[in-house]
DNA sequence: CCCCGGAAGTTATACGTAAAACCTCGGACC
DNA sequence: GGTCCGAGGTTTTACGTATAACTTCCGGGG
C-alpha cells in the first residue's frame, strides 16, 4: 500500500486523473460530476473512479466556482457567536447548508474588520446569497448596493430589500409572557429591554404595551450582558415608589442579572420578585430558581432561514416564515406578594 | 446620482472597467493590485480607480482564487460553537485573520455533514491552511492524507503532523487549583472530568494527580452539560465512605452541575462543600455563588493560533506557544469544613 | 448498398484574473 | 546620429473546470 499522492504540493488536476485512466480531461469532468449516463460507458466510468481516488484528486473548488458562476457558499450575518443563542442560528443554517451542498461563511465581526476595508473581500469568499439578521445593524450598513439575494431573519417583513423573511413568533411569546403573570396577580411591571435597536425588540415593546395597557409598566435599556443588567435593575427596583412585583426581560442574560440584583437587594424570587427571561438557553436553567422564559428554536431558525435563502437561490419564490415559540414555566415566576 | 450599477445580474469584470477607463485588463490589474508604481502614469491610475467606482467593480474571487492558487483562506475546526469557549476562540481567530486579509471558514458539524460527504468539498472553499482544536476529534480522523498546513490547539507539543502548536497552560491552571483547595485545608477531592477524550483533559488530569498526590482523590467522567454533570456528581456525592469537602470541575459548565446537584442534596456552596470551574467563561458569573475558576484567554488562544498558521504559510517557523492562564478565586470556594 | 442514428468518446472554448513578456516612443548620452 | 533606456503601457498566457460542439465507429433499416 503505497502513497501515491502528489509530492511537492501540487495537487493533481482533472487532466493528471485522465492521464492515468486513459482518458480525456472532458471525459473524468463528465463522470466525477454525474453526467455521464449513456456518454461514457461503464468501464470508463470505473477506470476514471479508481484513478481519481488513487490520486488523491480533489477539484479545484476556485476553478469550478470561476467556471459555474456559482459559489455554493452563503454568508451568514449576525451581531456575535459568543451570544449563545446566533451559535444556534449558525448551526441551524450551517446544517441545512451542507444537506444542500452549500458552506457557509461568517461575516466578519465589526473589530475583526480593518478600517474601511470592504466587507465582501474581508469573507474572501465569492456569495451566491446573504443570510442576515436584522440585530446585525452596522454589518448591514455595509450591504448597500449589492444585488446578492437576501433573506431576513427577524426583520419586519413590510421592509423591502429582502427577497424572504423567516420570523420567530416573539409576539406571541410576550403575549404568553404577560398572560401568565397577569395570571398570577401580577399588575406593577418592569420591561428590561435590550439597548440594541432591532425589530424584534420593538416588537416585543409594542406586543407588552398592548399585552399590559392596563397595567403600570416602567421600561429600562440595558446592553446584552449581566454586568450591566444587574446595574440597570438595581437602579430601578431601588427607585422611590411602589416597586415591581414583575420584571419581564429580553433575553435570558438580562433576567440573569435582575436576579442578582434582586438578591443584592434582599428579594427573594419569585416570593417578593417575579422574573422572566426570553430565549431559553443554557443560562435559563443554570441559575437557581430556573428561569421562566419563552423557548425559541434557534436552531431551526438558521435551518428554515437558510432554507429559504437555497430556496430563493433555487427560483422558487418563498412566503414568509414565521416560527412558533413556547412558554416554559419554572421556578423565577410566582404568585404577586399579597401586600 | 443615477446608479451606473449592471443591471441583469451580470457584474462587471476588470475588462469593463479597462474599457471605461480607456486602458487594458492588464492595466487595471496593475493599478488595482497596487503593483503599478513606475509602470502606470498617475493620471491613469487615477482614471482606472474612477471607472472601477463608478461601474461597482468588485474582483472575482474564484477567479482570483485559481490565478494565484492560494485563497486567503483557513479552516478553523472546533467541536461546537455553542460552546462560549470555542465562539470565543473563533472571534479571536477571525479577528487575526481579518486583519491579514484572510477569511476563516468553518469545519460543518458531523450532523450538517451528509452521509459519507467529502469534509473539504462541505466546507466549499479552497483552503490555505487548516487551524484545528484537538478536542474535534472525530472531524480530525476526515483529514488524514492531505498535505494542508495545520495548527493544532491544545495538543500534544510532541505529536506529529502539524506545523505549529499553539497551547493554554492548563497544567498550570490546575496547580493553581489544587493549591487554592490545599490551602484552603481541603484533602478529599471529586475531580468532575470531562468524558470527551482530549490531551487538554489528560493534561488536567495527570497535573491534578500529581499535584494531590498526597490526598483522597475520586474521578467522575461527564459530558459537558449541566444536565449530565448534575447527575454524575448527585451519584457521586450521594455515595456512601466520607464525603469529598471539594469538587475539582474540568468545565464551568460541570461546576454548575454540580452546585445544582449540591443543592439537592441539601450540602451549602462553599459552607460544605467548595467547587471549581475551568474556563471562566459568562456562566462562572452567572450564578450564585459565583464560581472560583481559570480563566482562559479563549479570544487570545483563536487569535495566537491564527497568527501561528499565517506564520507557517508565510513560510516562517514558529515556535511553539503556551498562553497563561490565570486562578480566579471566587465564592464557590472556601474552608474545609471543620469535621 | 447506403445512410442514419445512437453510443462513446474527444476537441475546443470560456469563465475573470494576474503577471510575464513584449512593444513603442521620446529623450539622454556618447 | 545612432543607440540605449526607462516610462508607460499592451498583448498574451495560464490557472482548472464544465460543457457545447464535434468526431468516430458500428449496427440496422430501407
Amino acid at each position: 500500500m503505497q502513497t501515491p499522492e502528489p509530492l511537492g504540493g501540487t495537487r493533481p488536476t482533472s487532466r493528471d486523473v485522465a492521464r492515468t485512466a486513459g482518458v480525456s480531461q472532458a471525459t473524468v469532468s463528465l463522470v466525477l460530476g454525474d453526467k455521464w449516463r449513456g456518454r461514457v460507458s461503464e468501464r470508463t466510468a470505473g477506470s476514471v473512479r479508481e484513478a481519481a481516488r488513487s490520486l488523491g484528486y480533489r477539484p479545484n473548488l476556485a476553478a469550478r466556482n470561476l467556471r459555474l458562476g456559482r459559489t455554493r457558499t452563503a454568508l451568514l450575518v449576525v451581531p456575535a457567536l459568543t451570544n449563545e443563542f446566533f451559535a444556534h442560528v449558525y448551526t441551524g443554517a450551517a446544517a441545512a447548508a451542507a444537506a444542500h451542498g452549500f458552506g457557509v461563511v461568517l461575516y466578519p465581526s465589526p473589530e475583526g474588520l480593518g478600517p474601511a476595508r470592504d466587507p465582501f473581500a474581508s469573507a474572501q469568499a465569492a456569495l451566491d446569497g446573504v443570510l442576515a439578521s436584522s440585530m446585525a445593524t452596522d454589518a448591514l450598513e455595509a450591504f448597500r448596493g449589492t444585488d446578492l439575494p437576501l433573506v431576513m431573519l427577524d426583520s419586519d417583513p413590510a421592509a423591502p430589500g429582502a427577497a424572504a423573511h423567516v420570523n420567530l413568533d416573539v409576539a406571541e411569546g410576550m403575549r404568553r409572557v404577560t398572560g401568565h403573570l397577569l395570571g398570577l396577580g401580577h399588575r406593577r411591571f418592569l420591561h428590561l429591554a435590550s439597548a440594541a435597536p432591532s425589530w424584534t425588540f420593538d416588537v416585543r415593546a409594542a406586543t407588552l404595551a398592548h399585552a399590559l395597557s392596563g397595567a403600570e409598566v416602567r421600561t429600562v435599556r440595558s446592553p446584552l450582558n449581566i454586568a450591566d443588567a444587574w446595574e440597570a435593575a438595581g437602579l430601578a427596583l431601588a427607585a422611590p415608589g411602589p416597586r415591581p412585583t414583575a420584571v419581564i426581560c429580553d433575553d435570558d442574560i438580562l433576567a440573569v442579572g435582575v436576579c442578582k440584583a434582586a438578591r443584592r437587594l434582599g428579594l427573594r424570587v419569585p416570593e417578593d420578585l417575579s422574573v422572566t427571561g426570553f430565549d431559553d438557553m443554557a443560562l435559563a436553567t443554570a441559575v437557581e430558581p430556573e428561569l421562566t422564559t419563552v423557548r425559541l428554536p434557534a436552531e431551526e431558525f438558521g435551518r428554515r432561514g437558510m432554507e429559504a435563502l437555497l430556496a430563493v437561490l433555487a427560483g422558487e419564490p418563498p412566503r414568509p416564515v414565521s416560527l412558533p415559540v413556547e412558554l416554559v414555566p419554572r421556578g423565577s415566576s410566582g404568585p404577586a406578594p399579597a401586600s
